[in-house]
DNA sequence: GTAGTTTTTGCCTGTGGGTCGAAAACCTCG
DNA sequence: CGAGGTTTTCGACCCACAGGCAAAAACTAC
């Protein structure tokens, strides 16, 4: 989340093939790291991202016409990056509104589509809104995240109710000070955790009772 | 689905490394395939499956370590092979009820029972049930397969009216002659489509009415 | 015709998300 | 200091829908 909006780092390509076209950052698997670890270990080198709040394996691509100059398989992740990290991100790269891409090298476009979906996705049925909100906020900030991310209004009321329930969220007792404006103070939150947590219970066709 | 258990296919290695040990069909990659269609020539080749219900990437496994031998990445698929289909297979190749797994080569355990917990999920929000059941069938009968698949009670009345509800599901209008024991003729049920579709609208947090 | 079996249907209930409006808690300005 | 404006929070209602139960339906066998 940037300025309000889910967007993706992308760099310009230096060389052929694709050349001048936007790509995902990223690089080759060296011989003794896991794929996580390369991951991880490009991001932090190339464009200075050295923590991410979340990170999970997408898909692999593997088409022999992907790459036009030679067989490349790649294999996606989606990394999301706390949003109060600001790396510093070399010349030729930029962040990118998700909802208006530029042309992209490979078949990196349906990649972030797809990271988007499984996004969209997980925030309705996990706890994935940690990676992308700050430690402590209120209601209405949470609120614009999730609209910025799902690309549809998401009432407040409701989305309290709902990750208040499930025990995703949790009150500090704090509060914020309201603005000029005025305005009953808001709340301050935080999530109960910090790490994904697979909560299957919404699963249609459950299990009997007992 | 065999003998109305869920089974995975696999077969006995005979050399180096995990000697002995069952493992999952698969084979190399050739330079001019995809993954999909590599995945689906090993398994014509070696273990006579020649079509597939559903075939979908799980995951690629990378960790250095996982080949003893030599370092050596996997993309997993979850395949699913239609009930009705016998394959030849050869002789060190058999049949596992994924509830009791033999001791598995490399990470092949853990790809196991990832696909079948990804088989799981997907019958409770997918239509993906058809790649399970005959073309034709009852509703008993296919309660039989979701409680196979799922390893939990099911009610035939709920999973009538849950697929039915969601257009998963119609009516043939023909009906079964029941056993020598009677009872009431069993309605036949077909899948309305038998390819995988996607249904979001069981998400929470959706977007508005209007 | 009666008893037994299996499937189907209808009803009732509970849970939980969606929606709306009122109340609460603050500000600023006159 | 009160009135009006603003923002957040809470409560109440509705409804869709899944889960559970029991009765009804439709058959076989004796």
């Amino acid at each position: 989340m940037r300025e309000g909006r889910l967007q993706v780092l992308l760099w310009q390509r230096a060389r052929q093939p694709f050349l001048g076209a936007w790509s995902l950052p990223g690089g080759y698997l060296e011989d003794d790291e896991t794929l996580e670890q390369s991951i991880r270990r490009h991001l932090a080198v190339k464009v200075d991202v050295r923590e991410l709040a979340h990170l999970e394996q997408l898909e692999t691509l593997g088409d022999p016409g992907r790459n036009p100059q030679e067989r490349e398989l790649a294999t996606a992740y989606l990394g999301l990056v706390p949003a109060d990290l600001d790396p510093a991100v070399p010349e030729d790269t930029r962040w990118h509104p998700v909802s208006r891409l530029p042309e992209l090298a490979f078949d990196h476009r349906s990649i972030v589509l797809a990271g988007r979906d499984r996004l969209r996705a997980k925030l309705s049925y996990t706890n994935t809104g940690f990676a992308l909100a700050p430690p402590v906020f209120t209601i209405s900030e949470l609120r614009e995240l999730y609209v910025a991310a799902l690309g549809h209004e998401v009432s407040a009321t409701n989305l309290q109710r709902v990750l208040l329930r499930r025990g995703v969220l949790e009150a500090t007792g704090e509060r914020r000070e309201p603005g000029r404006a005025g305005g009953r103070p808001a709340a301050l939150y935080r999530f109960r955790s910090r790490r994904l947590e697979i909560t299957d219970e919404f699963a249609v066709l459950r299990p009997p009772e007992r």
